[in-house]
DNA sequence: TACTATTTAATTTTT
DNA sequence: TTAAATAGTA
């Protein structure tokens, strides 16, 4: 068979590393890829190659990613390496795999057919709502923090029951909350992204049949990022594996840094224990970045202990040495960055080539602040993705509602918004007869409304109880498009937000519409059981979306570490790279800790293609304290030969920088006076109320402000006629 | 019920 | 500093 099939394209242009483990035999393998190696690479090259040469049919193998960008990445890449679409081939998220499970098999999962996914923002309103039904003290038991522990559980595969409270009554009390939750969880049918790995894991520990079944089917599976996998996620590749299964996995475990939300490199070791046939590949030629980088990189890393021991390397040139520069401040920082970057635009670089990268999200804001003062594009990664907006969320409530009026966190999310006079009292009323019937508030509203409350309460919710239904009669065979339009109007949730004043008001409005829009674009799957709203619905959850809509403007880019992560640049700069920031405070102590740091600034070196900037500051403002700090540990680690000191120390600080923030009322309100004003500061107008200001330009007398009022708009307004207050 | 004052805490994030 | 959550007030 092998002879027959022309391989030149799924070999050519790989390496011998590469090119081993693609054409590996069905054995478990085990490729260990370092950062820019071509790890996606690899895997889309083996897929192609088990399919095209091997003639394995695209209906046995499983691929699984840990997002979705990468899932729809890599069936592209397949498609296009073999000519042809692999509609059979399952590729997909850990969960979107466990979820199209479930949807298949929900009766042996004991989930009813419409089960509902919740994200963490549900999950979380969903435990404080059920501490409050408990009477349970929320500051003595924080919803955050049990919410991280139920997830820690679900994450290690382990139920209530099979929980010890070891004689701690913390421990004990935490351990009842995880039962309260998954009672409540089980009825309303709500399945959180921790639960939809466990119940499918469970799905085929408990049912030998379907195991089987699919043990049969998918004979290769194909793994990204094995160094990100948790315990269960481990777990349901063993299982589906079992003796004769050929996991084919790729990982990095330098870039394993994730080990706060579950992820455990030793995977990596436990695969090789686990089959000890495995062959184990190394990735380490580069394709990325210059020799010193990669040097830089290696010698950082070498001083973790915990790790497999690779080093990369590069054909390439040694390119440019790595700047380091210690600024005075935070501010200066950002000027330094910022020069940096107008000289790379000035050279006729996209700006989009370029990214700042830091530890933590707060040190974004100078760095924008600079950006917008000098009037460079940029894009701030991470935040509210879609989906994930109120209004957004509000809207899919009342969809959820419609479609299973049991889910209690939809009901109460929207039951009184917009406001329809059904106060806390009244939820409250509805709540406690929810409990002491145990069933759901949908309803108790039905039955308290009919004898508990009082006249006008209860016809309050007599109307919201109409009004869903209505909705649910009248969208009833609608396009889903039209469904959700219908519904976002006939809510009140369009007029409600058209009341809100200015520009927030309006975003809400056109997030809404945008959402009618992203419901015409969604292609239900006609094979499935699924209504078009439920499968909607569960998309919305598993896939919040891109989080800015005019992300392709060509502008810089600005993220976290961890966000950079699978990305490359050829000018990155690391800023804020100092002791207490990065290594982070709170995982100084603990050498593991200071080891996943450690390979955090691994990932974030090896992001660079040819220039990397390393930037610190001598003097940083954090939580409103000046704090002096020292450079951080990561960059004595870089040997000295790869580096050289930047010191542009010229000008410091610009007047209009200046935060004298106790005499700024006195001199923004009297003309002539220095000004103290400061970007993002607070200020309030006599005619156009509250704003914040964005830019200003000028000294004294002509000081200009360029302020965005809430109401307004954004106006430009000469200092000394403005009259401002600071707020 | 909406606005305002006060308190509190402050990594990293995909599903 | 500042953002968010809570408590208190009009």
């Amino acid at each position: 068979m092998q002879h027959l099939v022309d391989v030149t394209p799924i070999l050519e242009n790989l390496n011998d590393a590469q090119r081993e483990a693609v054409t590996a035999p069905a054995e478990p393998t085990l490729v260990i890829a370092g950062a820019g190696s071509g790890k996606t690479r690899v895997l889309v090259h083996r897929a192609a190659w088990l399919i095209d040469v091997e003639g394995l049919s695209p209906q046995s193998l499983l691929a699984v990613t840990f997002t979705n960008k990468a899932a729809a990445e890599m069936r592209g890449r397949i498609e296009s390496l073999l000519d042809m679409p692999v509609a059979h081939l399952w590729i997909g998220t850990f969960h979107g795999l466990a979820h199209r499970l479930l949807r298949r098999h929900w009766r042996e999962a004991n989930l009813p057919q419409n089960f509902q996914i919740i994200d963490s923002d549900d999950q979380l309103r969903l435990i404080k709502r059920l501490l409050k039904n408990l009477e349970i003290d929320d500051s003595r038991w924080v919803p955050r923090e049990i919410q991280y522990f139920i997830n820690g559980q679900k994450d290690e595969g382990l139920r209530p029951q099979h929980l010890d409270d070891d004689g701690d009554p913390n421990r004990r009390q935490m351990i009842a909350l995880y039962q309260a939750y998954e009672e409540v969880c089980q009825r309303g049918g709500l399945v959180d992204f921790a639960e939809l790995l466990l119940r499918a894991h469970e799905l085929w520990r408990d049912n030998a049949e379907l195991l089987e079944h699919y043990r049969r089917r998918f004979t290769h599976l194909l793994v990204d990022e094995f160094q990100d996998t948790n315990s269960i996620q481990y777990a349901w590749l063993r299982l589906l594996a079992g003796d004769t299964g050929i996991p084919f996995v790729v990982g990095d475990d330098d870039q394993s840094i994730y080990r706060w939300r579950g992820a455990r490199v030793e995977h990596i070791y436990r695969f090789q224990k686990d089959f000890p046939s495995a062959r184990v590949v190394k990735l380490e030629q580069n394709y990325r970045s210059t020799a010193t980088i990669l040097n830089a990189a290696n010698a950082v890393i070498a001083n973790n202990n915990a790790r497999m021991g690779k080093n990369l390397w590069t054909e390439g040139s040694d390119g440019e040495s790595i700047k380091v520069y210690a600024a005075y401040n935070e501010r200066d920082e950002a000027d330094f960055i910022i020069a940096r970057l107008r000289d790379w635009i000035d050279q006729g670089n996209l700006r989009a080539d370029s990214a700042v990268l830091y530890r933590s999200n707060a040190q974004s804001r100078v760095l924008e602040e600079g950006l917008i003062n000098a009037g460079i594009p940029y894009r701030v990664y991470g935040g509210l993705r879609f989906f994930e907006r109120a209004e957004i969320k509000d809207a899919l409530a009342y969809l959820r509602l419609i479609s299973h009026r049991d889910d209690d966190s939809s009901f109460e999310r929207i039951v009184n918004k917009p406001t329809r006079g059904i106060g806390a009292r009244t939820i409250d009323i509805m709540r406690s007869y929810a409990r002491a019937n145990s069933c759901t508030l949908w309803r108790a509203a039905g039955a308290v409304a009919s004898d508990e409350l009082a006249g006008r309460a209860a016809n309050a919710v007599h109307a919201f109880m109409q009004l869903i239904e209505r909705m649910a009669q009248d969208v009833a065979g609608l396009d889903l498009q039209e469904q959700v339009d219908h519904v976002i109007h006939a809510s009140g949730l369009i007029d409600f937000f058209k009341k809100d004043k200015g520009e927030k008001g309006e975003t809400r409005v056109e997030n809404l519409l945008e959402l009618v829009s992203a419901a015409r674009s969604f292609e239900p799957d006609p094979a499935s059981e699924m209504s078009p709203l439920d499968e909607f619905l569960s998309h919305a959850a598993l896939e919040a979306g891109e989080g800015q809509a005019d992300a392709w403007e060509d502008c810089v880019q600005l993220m976290t570490m961890h966000s950079a992560k699978g990305l490359e640049f050829p000018l990155v700069f690391l800023a804020g790279m100092e002791d207490g920031l990065f290594p982070h405070q709170r995982s100084i102590a603990d050498p593991n800790g200071l080891e996943e740091e450690r390979r955090l600034c691994y990932v974030g070196i090896t992001r660079a293609m040819q220039t990397l900037y390393v930037t610190y500051a001598e003097q940083r403002r954090l939580h409103g304290m000046d704090n002096f700090s020292q450079p951080s540990r990561f960059i004595a680690e870089i040997p000295d030969e790869h580096i050289e000191e930047v010191r542009p120390r010229v000008q410091v600080s610009r007047p209009m920088h200046t935060p004298r923030r106790s005499s700024a009322g006195r001199a923004a309100s009297a003309p002539g006076n220095e000004l103290g004003v400061r970007l993002g500061q607070r200020v309030r107008h006599g005619k156009f109320g509250d704003g914040v200001i964005l830019n200003c330009e000028g000294q004294g007398a002509h000081a200009r402000v360029e302020v965005n009022f809430e109401t307004a708009g954004t106006k430009w307004l000469v200092l000394s006629y403005a009259n401002l207050d600071l707020m």
